[in-house]
DNA sequence: AACGAGGTCAACCGCGCGTCG
DNA sequence: GCGACGCGCGGTTGACCTCGT
């Protein structure tokens, strides 16, 4: 079988022939090139895209790129309308609850931002992602953020304490203390965050004095850290 | 006013996983 | 079992914006 293959690739006509078909497959390519737009979406685009959803429902996205007519990927498509178009995303300045539920989420989860951005409603995980890179990694400060963590864990675990949530023995920890039992997730929906923040705040933790750092609420959650591993 | 540095964020890319024929 | 396809995720890029000099 494989001297008659190189019989026949060493022939003229079957050279011929994988020329032909090499440059049909490019000029195809080509085609596709040309006609798939890449880059910032414009209003036309936003709108083809939205009325198409709103008739026929999301999924299917190749498929959905071409019956709509946008020149786009699937993939762009659904990103488009992900992170973007969908009516019940948020846009605004992350709150200094959401950034306290990001901290908290990070130390536990590490770099799952979409695990993140489900507890986050109205929030994406490519929104999440950038604020963390932008605002947290940036200012990464490894004296602060060990003992907030610490602080954290025991204000939440307190708050667990008072809902009967057990965390400490009957549950599995994650790699930073964190418990993963059923119950704690079902504590964790519902997380009072402005209370948390507050409890900190009363505390002096924004301020910092005694670890070098200085600033607001706010001001401080910029100091945060790379991420779990950086203080393991 | 001009310019460069740094910050922000929308969009892209590559990879892995699940499903289906 | 296998390949094609669709989808979702995390990492990265690059255009645009802001601010300081």
């Amino acid at each position: 079988l494989s001297l008659s293959l190189s019989n026949l690739i060493c022939s003229k006509s079957a050279r011929e022939l994988i020329h032909k078909v090499d440059m049909e497959t490019e000029k195809q390519n080509a085609i596709v090139e040309v006609e798939l737009r890449r880059g910032p979406w414009t209003v036309e685009e936003d709108l083809i895209l939205t009325n198409y959803i709103s008739k026929h429902g999301e999924g299917r996205w190749n498929t959905l790129a071409k019956c709509a007519g946008l020149k786009r990927t699937g993939k762009s498509c659904r990103l488009r309308w992900l992170n973007y178009l969908r009516p019940d995303v948020r846009r605004g300045n992350i709150t200094a609850e959401e950034q306290l539920l990001i901290l908290e989420l990070h130390s536990r989860w590490g770099n799952r931002w979409s695990k993140i951005a489900q507890h986050l409603p109205g929030r994406t995980d490519n929104e999440i992602k950038n604020f963390w890179r932008t605002r947290m990694q940036k200012h990464a400060n490894q004296q602060c953020m060990p003992p907030l963590l610490e602080r954290i864990r025991t204000v939440v675990d307190s708050s667990r304490a008072v809902m009967g949530v057990h965390t400490a023995s009957a549950s599995s920890s994650g790699r930073n203390g964190f418990s993963s039992s059923s119950a704690t997730s079902n504590y964790d929906d519902h997380l009072d965050l402005k209370d948390m923040a507050s409890t900190l705040e009363e505390e002096g933790w924004p301020e910092f004095p005694a670890h070098g750092c200085e600033g607001s609420m706010l001001g401080f959650w910029e100091f945060s850290a790379m991420g779990p591993n950086m203080y393991a």
